[in-house]
DNA sequence: CTTGTTGTTGAAATGCATTTCATAAATATC
DNA sequence: GATATTTATGAAATGCATTTCAACAACAAG
């Protein structure tokens, strides 16, 4: 820097506004030293710059890999939400740090966070470790989270109206005259549970809806695929309607029960959750839940961002939307 | 640090050594300084780490979200690959650092390069920016690429044997007694391209075999599933094979081709690739190319890790299997 | 013509950990 | 017992950019 400067007739603090961007240079100068950089090849070293400023500019984003690796929640959906993400943080020139290790105890946050790896925290389904979660946030560690929200939370979260979910599928149900319901999903995860509830909204109410759990315990979708046919081998009497978790899962429910000779939408409604371009195009065509997933990314951010300016945001609910097709 | 060194009775040498796990530190000592530094909620700071050993600890992933958003080459299969190189970068400690912004020109990448920003670079997926990565490859900046695997290339990359893919679908139409083929892919993104190759090994010398290409302009679900309906309507001789870029593409020409009564498996053959979990229960289920994803994402770390050593590591290519199924 | 203001620029202090080199102490070797 | 070697530790130099504060110039207002 000091190379620069010199050979730009100008001192360090002046290379230095020039190349961060500051507007305290005339033109004249900003073009010369710019001229300068460029010609003698020369960069800003950033981790002198994060050090001095005392801030890392990036965001860690966590991610469950270990679930959503076989399917998990999310299908191409949690792509969808990291490509959002990614673009937001890149508008407002903060590096995305991806599932850094460490942060599977709240210390490992601490570290990270003190430590100035990061500025913040973008976590992606609170999963099965919302304990974890809460403490994190009770250390005063800027964070969102993308998942279920709850009043009770401590920290900020975005996520779908999982309950309104449930309910619109529990109408669609009672509607249909559907009497043996089946949920197909792991309660653990707080999302998925919360759509169970919103699904037993009305019909918990009646006596002549009953409502069974496969509760998955692989997020694999061959896992799903076995659990269900041996589901359906195990029961005389067969469910009239299925609500699964996702449309993966959905898939894996229609393969496994058309084994069984069991056919959607011939012998049972089904509705999934995310509305996956395939499920369009499935035969039969899927029902499903359909999440605002193109804003969530952009939120999520802009949440955060309030969180880093000592704000306390709100948490957000986004509406869900049933999409109607064949099944 | 100081105040760390002060109340521990050491000097900072000493607290750096315990703290970036220096062995040349007496086990004793080790337990002070790592006791006071916890009471002391101290933590290392990463910039000034990383500036002083001028070293980023950094590896940066790039990924073509808004192409891979639309579904398309990947599919869940690139999110398969990030989770593979996420681990594996994990494992030697470093960071990953998501598609930061800037890499659409060879100086993002060199400035990034410079700046310390990230040690080197893994690439997912040539897509239609080859010689942008070429140029990027003659500045001498470390990095592999998942993609297509050329001679001619001045950097180090991985993929599948996209060209076996194809010859695979060529011998199994054949073998068939398929006559009108239809490859539906756009010929732009290299990969690609060496599948259609691989498609022609031995029907371009046969007379009787014709191959016509659907080129794909979106790689959208639904622009596909258009694309593919207007071409059905568009030809009075339909085609008796198919072969599709990705197996969500695949489910998009089902579900097109099904509208207008042309159906697989009775009207004609089809072959996917990636071996997504929901073809194997799409119905009918989908034939497909499987491509070696778990291994993928380390074997790509492990190239840079030698061009991070200053060797010069091969290319790989991975295998590829027909995985035959109703279509 | 003087005082106040705005716009540019530079000197020096600051953020923090690592590494080389040297020293001191402890052990091994002859 | 003397020399060579190893082990543990510290002083000081180093990596690099930013920010405060002061200074100066140029211009406007009175």
């Amino acid at each position: 820097m000091e190379d620069v400067a010199r050979i730009a007739k100008v001192s360090k603090p002046t290379v230095s506004r020039v190349l961060s961007g500051s507007p305290l240079v005339s033109a004249e100068t900003r073009e010369r030293v710019l001229a300068v950089a460029r010609e003698q090849g020369y960069a800003l070293n950033r981790h002198a710059q994060k050090l001095r400023r005392e801030r890392a500019n990036a965001i860690a984003v966590v991610l469950d890999f270990g679930s959503h690796r076989q399917g998990a929640i999310g299908d191409p959906f949690i792509f969808e939400l990291l490509a959002g993400i990614s673009e937001a943080l890149s508008v407002r020139d903060l590096d995305l740090l991806l599932s850094p290790s460490g942060l599977e105890t709240v210390e490992g946050f601490v570290d990270l966070y003190q430590s100035r790896g990061a500025d913040g925290f973008i976590i992606l389904g609170q999963g099965t470790r919302d304990a974890l979660l809460q403490k994190v946030a009770r250390r005063n560690i800027p964070m969102v989270v993308w998942g279920a929200v709850s009043e009770a939370s401590t920290y900020c979260a975005v996520g779908s109206d999982n309950s309104l979910g449930g309910r619109l599928v529990d109408e669609r149900f009672l509607a249909h005259e559907r009497r043996r319901w089946l949920f197909v999903g792991d309660c653990q995860h707080e999302e998925i549970r919360l759509r169970f509830e919103g699904l037993q909204t009305a019909a918990r109410a009646r006596k002549d809806v009953e409502i069974d759990v496969l509760s998955i315990e692989s997020m694999a979708f061959s896992a799903i695929h076995d659990q269900a046919n041996a589901y359906l081998k195990a029961r005389p009497e067969r469910p009239d309607a299925v609500f699964a978790f996702s449309d993966t899962a959905a898939m894996a429910v229609i393969g496994a029960f058309a084994k069984e000779g069991h056919l959607t939408p011939r012998d049972y409604s089904l509705v999934g959750y995310n509305d996956i371009p395939p499920a369009a195009h499935f035969t039969p065509s899927i029902t499903t839940i359909a999440q605002q997933t193109g804003v969530a990314g952009a939120l999520l951010v802009e949440k955060l961002m309030q969180v880093l300016d000592g704000r306390r945001p709100r948490s957000a609910m986004l509406p869900t939307q049933l999409v109607t097709r064949q099944t």
